[in-house]
RNA sequence: CGGGGUGUAGCGCAGUCCGGUUAGCGCACCUGGUUUGGGACCAGGGGGUCGGGAGUUCGAAUCUCUCCACCCCGACCA
């Protein structure tokens, strides 16, 4: 056990808000509810970006900048939006500072008042469709599939590091069509890619579907999600792409001219992921020692610690190790040779296990004279003594085991955490006891939906779009239902 | 915004009830030495507007008033 840190068992969000801590991934900043996310916890968003952008260009997107800032006016042009939204907007009202005539600092310049007030964007629909405005005439300017890497403002009443910040980063992608079903189809793919992405780099299986009316995106008339879910029993959302339809073209005025020379307003959607994901790659997969990461995204593969009494015998130990961090770094493998003399080999252990270093190697004089190295895995913590002779193939093939491995791990978790029912009671029940996700039927209507959410604080998260479509019947109203969806308490 | 709590060294805390030596402890930090196969040890050292302001008092971390910040529970949250 990591020390000082709080059991899973004992208390689970505890347990998170430590580890996000005790990991260096981020910290509390100055300013109420916004982050200062650190260099280790940046690199590992570094890599998801990375890997999200290659696959964002492969999908025929490119990015793009737009401002930070919101005329007021842009948000009063679609109701939808600006409902989901009004209560949670940082405001910016003047442009000067001034110091007080009282002497007590600086004060904001009442003159400098602006005549508009800017909005701090909580996310850029307005703002880039009035752009799009302007970029298209006809449909030989379509598609526009844009993605920006940004930063958001949502003043959120309680946050918690990554999962629910004031202000955090993320995509957006937003995107302009000449046809209802291509906008459709490029809602659909870019969910596919979040749910690939999910998958195969966080190790974090997920639930494609499709948003309730409800739980659906302001100004969307379909969102789509993955839910991930949390070893407490817990959602996660953790990526939305939605279909938006007509209604940002329409409040923003955006026509094109068709091949046939009609006029027609511009499909569109939308679809982000954030910083969050962060929290759903903590919350999937870390145990009581710490941070468990997913060799493609931990921003150390391999960490190499030497245990010597003297200087003759680091000298030895670093002219093996030399070798093997070469090879490693060919291959494109980060490894850190970690030869400093202030800490014990022990302290190094428990350090890399609690930031989740998915491979530890340690070679000391015993490995020199046998020509062997020990090697540690951070997700099953087995420890073994092999060759030095072809260590780099060893490696290699731990950390893809490692990555299957914690994906399997999840997916077997979410497995054993999900529950069909037939009844309310069955409902409430396994809610209690169990938690996870629940597979139900339900009506369809936002009513029977609110009853479940104000008596069980579950959520439907979403109507998968694979799997059983049995229909049956709604375990509150008895009415009929399509097929099952997915309930859950979420973060 | 309602209920509760906390503010003392970089971090974590004691001291506050009942005012009175030079404000203390653990971790971290610096120096020297011994150590190094699972979070080392010894010796020495540095670091404080006790959240801010006002008041009571010979004397305030401690009592009074006031302001501020943060945390937890709730409400809120695509």
């Amino acid at each position: 056990m990591a020390k000082g840190l709080t059991k899973r068992s004992k208390d689970y969000s505890q347990w998170y808000n430590e580890l996000v801590i005790k990991a260096d991934l981020a910290e509390n900043s100055a300013v109420r509810g916004c982050m200062v996310i650190k260099p280790y916890g940046y690199a590992i968003w570094e890599k998801m970006q990375q890997q999200l952008d290659k696959m964002f260009k492969e999908t025929g997107h490119v990015n793009a900048y737009f401002p930070l800032f919101i005329p007021k006016s842009f948000f009063s042009k679609e109701a939808d939006h600006v409902e989901g939204f009004a209560k949670e907007c940082a405001v910016v009202t003047h442009y000067r500072l001034m110091n007080d005539p009282d002497g007590n600092g600086v004060v904001v310049d009442p003159s400098a008042k602006l005549e508009e007030e800017l909005i701090v964007r909580p996310t850029s629909e307005t703002i880039i469709w009035n752009t799009y405005k302007n970029w298209i005439q006809s449909y030989r300017d379509l598609p526009i599939k844009c993605n920006q890497w940004a930063n958001v403002v949502r003043w959120e009443m309680r946050t918690r590091l990554f999962l629910r910040t004031a202000e955090f980063l993320w995509q957006e992608g937003h995107t302009a069509h000449a046809t209802k079903e291509e906008a459709l189809e490029e809602t659909e793919t870019m969910i596919k890619v979040y749910a690939e992405f999910a998958e195969k780099y966080l190790a974090v299986p997920v639930i494609q579907g499709l948003k309730t009316e409800n739980e659906r995106f302001a100004g969307a008339l379909e969102t789509y999600t993955i839910e991930a879910l949390m070893q407490d029993g817990k959602a996660l959302q953790s990526g939305t792409s939605h279909f938006l339809g007509q209604n940002f073209a329409k409040a923003f005025d955006v026509k094109f001219a068709s091949k046939e020379g009609t006029e027609d307003y511009v499909w569109a959607t939308s679809w982000g992921v954030s910083t969050r994901l962060m929290g759903a790659l903590i919350m999937a997969h870390s145990d009581d020692f710490g941070l468990v990461l997913p060799p493609k995204l931990a921003p150390i593969q391999v960490a190499i610690v030497p245990i010597y009494k003297s200087e003759e015998d680091l000298a030895k130990i670093t002219e093996k190790v030399d070798v093997i961090v070469a090879e490693l770094k060919k291959r494109g493998i980060s490894v850190k040779f970690d030869d400093s003399d202030n800490r014990k080999p022990g302290w190094k252990f428990a350090q890399y296990e609690l930031q989740g270093v998915p491979v530890r190697l340690a070679v000391g004089p015993r490995d020199i004279e046998n020509n062997t190295v020990e090697v540690a895995r951070r997700d099953t913590l087995t420890k073994e003594v092999v060759s030095i002779d072809g260590i780099e193939d060893y490696v290699t093939d731990l950390l893809d085991q490692i990555q299957d491995n914690i994906f399997q791990k999840a997916l077997d978790f979410r497995a054993e955490k999900t529950t069909v029912v037939e009844s309310y009671d069955e409902f409430k029940k396994v809610l209690e006891e169990k938690g996870g996700f629940i597979m139900a039927h339900w009506d369809g209507t936002s009513e029977t939906e609110q009853k479940i959410k104000d008596e069980t604080k579950a959520t439907i998260r979403c109507i998968p779009l694979d799997g059983d479509k049995t229909p049956g019947n709604c375990i509150v109203t008895g009415n009929p239902s399509a097929q099952r969806v997915i309930f859950a308490k979420a973060y």
